[in-house]
RNA sequence: GGCCCGGUAGUUCAGUUGGUUAGAACGCUAGCCUGUCACGCUAGAGGUCGUGGGUUCGAGCCCCAUCCGGGUCGCCA
């Protein structure tokens, strides 16, 4: 007998396959669902039927109903039911499932759908690559864990839009289609077919219209906002993404901060039931590169940096000796690791710190047959001793250091070791969840390729009050009211106030180097909308894809992304992007040429 | 753009020094089986070894190029 397909004939599903228990036996219910699996016993049959709430069992005999076990026998994985019958108690109870108690006997069933073999199995714990998993994405999503990630992600934006509407926030859309403002990533291009020659642009965050939300009075305003940046992507970056985006007016950085303190606060104890503790440790931009070696540094773990630099003035080793002429000579000390931190694993350290632009990776390592040294002979005894008393080196102890006439590359170069070493010695705690804020960043980055200074944030940060004099004189020495949110090394928010003074934003302007044509041409309607009244304000902005997978413990962004992108900005799924027909492009006046370097 | 890792059956992998007809497990198909739930048992089908060159009597294995995927540096106001 052949199988057909069926429609739901009126059924309607009264439950969802992973609700039912003990209590339910004796209810007749109707469910509906994919098939996980179906056991064929011979004169028994069951099938487990799945749906985004889980497994139920249902149960065919062929003593009882002849009719409905024929075709319980052709039905396969991922075919598509509807089934009515009874539930009852299972002869046989699995504990390993929450409706492992129960079965349901169908008196009626219908395939509403039937499925090919498909190209992996749809299992709970999978070590497909992720490669395939991509391109039958629709078919990845029906995995628990990655279909859990998404329901979770949901609750997450429930839980923004509930949080900041109790505080009076206003959810306000903004356009997707913008001007193009290329200060900062690269962006991405849309053509105007009826205005010649001209781009639309694609958001990088909705800035400057959430700012002139806060100049047309709505005071406080959230969005989650999609932000598309044409940039390489990494495990925590995707060109396409999502920020909560918030902005208040007549406020301080102190209302910011503590307003986001209670998002957080709110937002983990509803998903996850966990007390995160507020107000977040404040840290200096300075304080945080000087003791971790990074502007978003995880806390979870010690291996602080140390700074050797005072202690080698007039050392006649060279590499230290040419460190200190502009940048400095810093350390870490990681405990009791000798044994694990062998020449050969710090050789591949060494290989490690090279990607961030360091020369080399000194050592010493204490062992109980003596210290091992790869700088020590360059140096005096003196400072020698003055090193290993600063650091407080013990037996078993090792010491890295790492030299460079940047403080950059020292800073980024110990930075990442700490992280790396944490890692391979497993010395974090993967339930903590360390929340804190660095603030006084530098208003300004100076910038090599373009030879001039940048905006570290963006061009609308407020300088603090009391650098304002040195906007001009003294660039580089001027902070901005400005502030990141990190959890556990990951940058997962950040904000400032912003500048509300008309004449204020004329000079920081001029401070980037934009003369008044640059600055009207590129930012001309914020700098007119300013001049009608514009209210002290401030905001931030989330990475929604990072919050959602640091609260997971997710590996990649790509995990709590429906349909994510791959390294090369494209979708394995659609193909995307792709070329377009000839027609369109003839409308828009674009050729494709060769490509250029 | 640079560097590192990977690509062998539908899937995950093994494949010795370059040597006969490229294997396993899972999945798939068929048969048997009344309490399975990773059901079990039996049998079977299934391969352009990412692609294109090259070296060789002979290449999954060596060389070159290239494509795809991952990580990372640059980049990401």
């Amino acid at each position: 007998m052949a199988l057909n397909i069926e429609k739901m004939d009126g059924l309607k599903r009264t439950d969802y396959c992973g609700d039912l228990r003990r209590d339910d036996i004796g209810r007749k219910v109707t469910v509906c669902g994919w098939v996980q699996r179906q056991r064929d016993l011979g004169q028994l049959i069951f099938i487990d039927l799945r749906d985004r709430s889980g497994i139920v069992q249902l149960a065919f005999d062929e003593t009882t109903d002849k009719e409905i076990f024929e075709k319980a026998f052709q039905i396969r994985s991922e075919y598509v039911l509807i089934a009515t019958g009874e539930i009852r108690e299972r002869s046989s109870i699995n504990k390993e499932i929450p409706t492992g108690e129960i079965e349901i006997v169908p008196t009626e069933l219908k395939v509403l759908s039937v499925s090919e073999t498909t190209p992996f199995e749809i299992l709970e714990n999978t070590n497909v690559k992720e490669e395939l998993r991509l391109k039958y994405r629709y078919l990845d999503l029906r995995r628990p864990p990655v279909q859990n990630a998404i329901m979770f992600r949901h609750k997450v934006v429930k839980c923004a839009r509930d949080y900041y509407d109790e505080n009076g926030f206003v959810e306000i859309e903004t356009p997707i289609m913008v001007k193009s403002t290329p200060e900062g990533a690269r962006d991405y291009l849309v053509p105007s077919r009826v205005h010649h020659g001209k781009f639309f642009a694609l958001p990088q965050s909705p800035q400057l219209y959430k700012q002139l939300l806060m100049l047309s009075g709505f005071d406080r305003y959230m969005q989650v906002a999609r932000c598309f940046r044409d940039e390489d992507l990494r495990a925590d970056r995707q060109p396409e993404f999502t920020q909560i985006d918030l902005e208040m007016s007549f406020v301080n950085e102190d209302d910011v901060m503590t307003m986001n303190e209670g998002f957080i606060k709110y937002v983990f104890k509803k998903t996850l039931d966990i007390d995160i503790p507020t107000p977040f440790e404040r840290m200096p931009y300075k304080v945080a590169m000087e003791r971790f070696g990074s502007d978003k540094p995880d806390t979870r773990f010690g291996l602080e940096l140390c700074d050797l630099s005072d202690l080698l003035t007039g050392c006649e080793f060279k590499v230290f000796a040419s460190a200190l002429e502009g940048g400095s000579v810093r350390a870490i000390k990681v405990e009791n690791a000798a044994d694990k931190l062998t020449r050969k694993v710090i050789d591949k350290l060494t290989d490690f710190v090279k990607d961030y632009g360091a020369k080399g990776l000194a050592f010493t390592r204490f062992t109980a047959d003596g210290v091992a040294s790869s700088f020590e002979k360059f140096l005096s005894d003196s400072e020698v001793e003055a090193i290993h008393t600063r650091l407080d080196a013990k037996e078993n102890d090792v010491i890295l250091v790492v030299a460079d006439p940047k403080d950059k590359v020292v800073f980024a170069a110990l930075g990442a070791l700490r992280c790396e070493i944490a890692k391979r010695l497993e010395l974090i705690d993967p339930n903590k969840f360390n929340f804190l804020w660095v603030c006084d960043f530098p208003l300004f980055e100076y910038s090599e390729e373009e030879d001039r200074y940048v905006a570290m944030h963006h061009p609308f940060t407020h300088p603090r009050i009391e650098d304002i004099d040195r906007l001009e004189t003294k660039p580089a020495s001027v902070l901005a009211r400005a502030y990141d949110m990190v959890l556990n090394g990951c940058e997962i928010g950040g904000g400032s106030i912003r500048i509300n003074d008309p004449s204020m934003q004329q000079r920081m302007f001029k401070a980037l180097g934009f003369t008044d044509e640059d600055a009207q041409e590129r930012f001309g309607f914020l700098i007119d909308a300013f001049k009608y009244g514009a209210p002290p304000h401030g905001g931030m902005a989330y990475g929604l894809d990072r919050l959602v997978m640091l609260m997971l413990g997710c590996e990649s962004i790509r995990d709590v992304i429906a349909f994510p992108k791959v390294a090369n900005s494209g979708e394995l799924m659609s193909g995307a992007p792709d070329f377009v027909e000839q027609k369109q492009l003839t409308e828009l006046s674009i050729a494709v040429t060769e490509k250029s370097e």
